[in-house]
DNA sequence: CATGAATGAGTTTTCATTCAT
DNA sequence: TATGAATGAAAACTCATTCAT
């Protein structure tokens, strides 16, 4: 028995600072991913995050703040899934294994993630810092592809094309999961990516 | 000069009866697919078609079955587009670079309507008649699929699964078209063509 | 008897375009000068006006927008009022009196837009428009206290100190009035003219 | 350097009591004079009086008690400024160019107070204590000008019209002060008060 | 006693739908 | 049949007031 083992268990009402908008955050995910910004009314938002519907307005100045500051986390949470310690040094087919897998394993633990990611994509009400967070998250990959086409080993088409390739593939994918007309099961992602892989290998 | 240059254009009034519904759903397919459903008005419709918000209602019940309508105005077109006359005797190969470019055509010619089907795919408005005929839209294609796997042509993999990828593929192009990243000339959907194939081809 | 005794009194519903607006002017009036900007609602407004809310949104984009019609209605109105068809060929003497009663004129038949002129003059919410009608609104009386003085008949004081203390005078009886502790007889008014006079002739 | 400069200045927390309560209508007054009743929130006013918005209210009820006791403190600050150790025995004209140059002073060093007071005199948000106190206020100056009429020194008018003149003609020169027309030199002020006398003596 | 986060009633505003003309 | 003004329910947002800490 530690120290830590003694502690109080903290009340609801002693929640940390930044919980509360964290809380407001996720109610705000699942609502946008499957209702859209326009179909998702503030209330709802605040109702499924547990409190009242101007408290929402402490933490959010407004629908649309809340909208961005969730297109922030998620993209930034999709960064680092997709790179966070990502082996630059593997060999380039190895390297495209690891990106879909990491993928794949977001879309299984984020699937609202991932859905509300691809349909904010280009809202008119993403604010500039959200849409320049857009352009940059890009370069990485790009920069990866561009590494591979230099040894040739990827063909030589515009890196953002091969991106918008394999990556629209995975996302029919989990679409086609989600319509229920599929089921993503290990084996099925392990022969998509040797699909994916086909496509843009030289 | 014929007969026909001679004829005095129809008034307004005088109009074909299904003239006026199909000037609202061609309203209604630019402002669904860039704005949403709920992002767009019933008199933001109206307007663009050129009538009152009111005579709307003359042709459509609600705003619900006016979505409904033109999502299966252009479910049908799109799968017209994709598959009427299409040479089911054509080799296997040569059926998939013609289904390619016959989505490339479609998009060409209607981007709109390929972005409003993408977003309105899973909306919440759509009624069961909608939803019958999308499942029912993909069978022709799954027929394909399964065709050229018996001649051990494509990979056998579920052909929803082979469906989801191509398709995911080709829409991954067209979102970064439109999002200015990339500009789908001929040459390079040739060359995306390819990537395609290879990735599904035995 | 002659032809418009003839004429069908129009229906309610058939009323002059412009007619609703004004209704709502009206409405506006009596509850901006007794309840201030902030302490009216909109629907109060309506009820007033005997129209839903959200019609008056028809008629003014906002309630600010709302207020600030009302205002440039009320300015001008009370600018006719005292300076329309003023004999400026008369003794300043005479003229001084003539605005005198003018004011008391229109104070009479209108004593909420008086209250309300006061009360808004320098509400943040009067947009530029409003600001400029304000500033121009004094020049003719700037104008003719600034001949009586070169006929040395007003003293000499900056013209716009004369005009606050007269019109200054003029409003304290009309608010002594209003809050009860004093009758604004034909006898008091023109006793209170002499006195007028007496502050600012030479 | 004497013992006045040694003292300790006392914490915040060991203030006397009245002295947040008088902060609080120190603020509120400010506020309540340019925005208004309506216009200005209780948390601005807690904020500018440097505590929380809760601690406002263990000195006053509510928004209504706060405005309430503001409109009390700031009328007896006005009469005391007016009224108290006035010369009652000097010559009416003297003690009327006395009560001109206190209300003059009374303004220069309250300029807010004088707003206030106008503004709020007839709020519906005012109690019955507050309404009892304005009536009475202006009991003395009452007492004042019907000794000057009984010496034939002011106009037999009745004397609330005589008040009402002479306070509206002072008025009207802050306002015009107020709204940037004007400025009130003490010049001015003594032209004014000349004036404000001509319009009532006999 | 002080705090300030939380509340929810109330405010401004929008918009799908109706209906008199 | 076409119109568009009118409606009122519902949305986003504000703020006086409360209360756990």
């Amino acid at each position: 028995m530690n120290i830590h083992s003694l502690a109080v268990p903290s009340p609801v009402s002693q929640r940390e600072p930044g919980d509360r908008a964290e809380a407001i955050l996720d109610a705000a995910l699942g609502l946008f991913a499957s209702q859209g910004y326009h179909g998702t009314t503030v209330p709802e938002v605040a109702q499924r995050a547990k409190l009242a519907a101007g408290t929402l307005y402490r933490y959010f100045d407004s629908k649309e703040a809340l909208v961005n500051a969730l297109f922030r986390r998620e993209k930034r949470r999709f960064m680092l899934a997709l790179l966070d310690g990502v082996a630059v040094d593997a060999p380039h087919r190895e390297q495209f294994r690891a990106l879909w897998f990491r993928l794949a394993r977001f879309y299984e633990e984020h699937p609202q993630s991932t859905q509300f990611l691809e349909l904010h994509l280009h809202g008119p009400y993403l604010d500039d810092e959200s849409r320049a967070l857009e352009l940059q998250s890009l370069e990485p990959v790009v920069l990866y592809v561009q590494s591979a086409q230099a040894q040739q080993v990827i063909k030589p088409l515009d890196p953002k094309a091969v991106i918008a390739l394999v990556y629209g593939a995975f996302l029919g994918l989990t679409k086609a999961q989600m319509a229920g007309q599929l089921v993503l099961t290990p084996a099925l992602l392990a022969e998509a990516e040797a699909c994916a892989w086909e496509a843009v290998r030289r």
